[in-house]
DNA sequence: GTTGAGCGTT
């Protein structure tokens, strides 16, 4: 369905409707841009993670995709969009069964090869204290279906305030780490463990598979593992240990495995390389190490209740930004066209969690507002898009030193100047739009208890 | 019983 609508300029510009699937119950209305076509970028900042859209022909009642170039979904039809409900496309992700066991093996791996596109756990920090595996897991459920939870607890059983998540599908960890989340008051971090950063797998054919639970014999892993090529030992210590070894005829299967958790009998297991990790004190954290003509340097950000803005000292993940096509060493690349939310969405993963939006941001995903106050209507999906601008011009050149992107050290993304020239996010930004009320920075809120 | 930054398994 699309409607009409005329905005403060007199422009006509069309609503359609998207949703995640042909149940139009969830579908959520976008704009499209004055030349009828839509950013994929809007659709991002809706659907984090999409990469398309398509939609169910009327006539032929078969899917049909929706084109997409240079970052723009053109209409199916020379008079738009029409009446159609839109269905978002997602990354071809795991999809694998678990209780699929039997054929695929090489097709499996292949797959697997090609795209790293895997979830992996997620760290929950600042739980309540009255959380609940079933509490978290009916949270989180809304971004899609939730495989494991797993609250941290000390000997006596009580509860540590955090704990750790997995999704069933990519998107669905992709939507949650692009938010923030409040549960029962409480703003909650969600980030990628750091036990899975910057996993580099080797080439042994034996993994370590560690967070075994007792109940897991050395056959379960076997029959669990097998499915991913052929293993040819498995070693499971006696007494318990907590962790065992498979090992695979094809050390690429092995290779492929190192990095991912997998849920065995209800438990999270990770899977690394068998090598005894070498922990250094000099290296103990790679991200301590300076990479590269601009370090990012080693302080992990205290996200949790804080400001964005500490200084300048980020700890970029640069293999996390990599992945998602940011270039830690450079700044934004020339075509920096990736949709806020994934930026938002990588920079928690590297460890800015709760990047999109501090304490005072009223709720998930107020980017699409801009940055608060004094934007002049502007909209980020439209004119001021970065897939057609790039990114704001204070990006790179700072307040005139070294404080943009290039610039290397100390660059911080609040001391530069946003367009706008109003709207501090870090404050009480009511530069000029003056349109709305109190309280436009991220870090208006009292601290939670 | 209380609390509020952190990081699961070698």
């Amino acid at each position: 369905m699309s409607t009409k609508v005329e905005n403060y300029n007199g422009d006509h510009f069309e609503y359609i409707k998207v949703s995640e699937d042909e149940d139009d119950s969830n579908a959520v209305e976008i704009p499209c841009e004055i030349d009828g076509t839509l950013l994929l970028s809007t659709l991002v900042a809706q659907f984090p993670g999409a990469c398309g859209l398509k939609y169910r022909h009327s006539e032929s009642k078969s899917i049909r995709g929706i084109r997409l170039s240079d970052g723009k979904l053109h209409p199916p039809t020379e008079v738009g969009w029409g009446k159609n409900l839109y269905i978002c496309v997602f990354p071809k992700e795991n999809k694998r069964k678990m209780e699929d066991v039997s054929s695929e093996n090489s097709a499996a791996k292949t797959k697997r090869l090609e795209k790293k596109l895997t979830c992996s756990d997620l760290i929950c920090l600042g739980l309540p204290w009255k959380s609940t595996e079933e509490s978290i897991k009916q949270y989180f459920e809304q971004f899609g279906e939730v495989v494991m939870v797993q609250l941290k607890r000390d000997k006596n059983g009580s509860f540590k305030g955090f704990g750790f998540i997995r999704f069933a599908t990519y998107a669905s960890q992709m939507r949650a780490l692009a938010q923030r989340h409040n549960i029962d008051g409480r703003w909650v971090d969600v980030r990628i463990p750091n036990s899975k950063e910057g996993v580099v797998p080797q080439m042994p054919c034996k993994v370590f598979v560690g967070r075994c639970t007792e109940d897991m014999t050395a056959d379960d892993l076997r029959e669990y593992f097998s499915k991913f090529g052929e293993v040819t030992d498995v070693f499971v210590p006696h007494p318990f240990r907590a962790f065992g070894f498979v090992t695979f005829l094809d050390p690429e299967v092995a290779q492929s495995l190192c990095g991912e958790d997998h849920v065995i009998k209800g438990a999270s297991v990770s899977v690394s390389s068998a090598a005894p990790k070498i922990k250094t004190k000099a290296h103990q954290n790679w991200k301590d190490e300076s990479y590269g003509p601009n370090n990012w340097d080693g302080n992990r950000s205290g996200p949790s209740g804080g400001s964005s803005n500490n200084g300048g000292n980020s700890n970029i993940d640069s293999l996390n930004m990599q992945n998602l096509g940011i270039n830690p060493n450079g700044g934004p690349p020339a075509n920096f066209n990736l949709p806020i939310s994934l930026v938002a969405a990588a920079l928690n993963q590297a460890g800015w969690g709760g990047f999109l939006g501090g304490p005072g941001n009223s709720g998930p995903n107020n980017w699409q507002g801009g940055p608060p106050q004094g934007n002049q209507g502007k909209n980020w999906n439209g004119n001021q898009n970065w897939s057609q601008n790039g990114p704001p011009q204070a990006w790179n050149q700072g307040g005139g030193g070294n404080q943009g992107w290039s610039g290397g050290k100390g660059g911080n993304w609040n001391q530069g100047n946003w367009p706008s020239g109003q709207g501090n996010w870090n404050g009480n930004g009511n530069g000029g739009g003056s349109s709305s009320s109190s309280g436009s920075g991220w870090n208006n809120n009292k601290p939670q208890t």
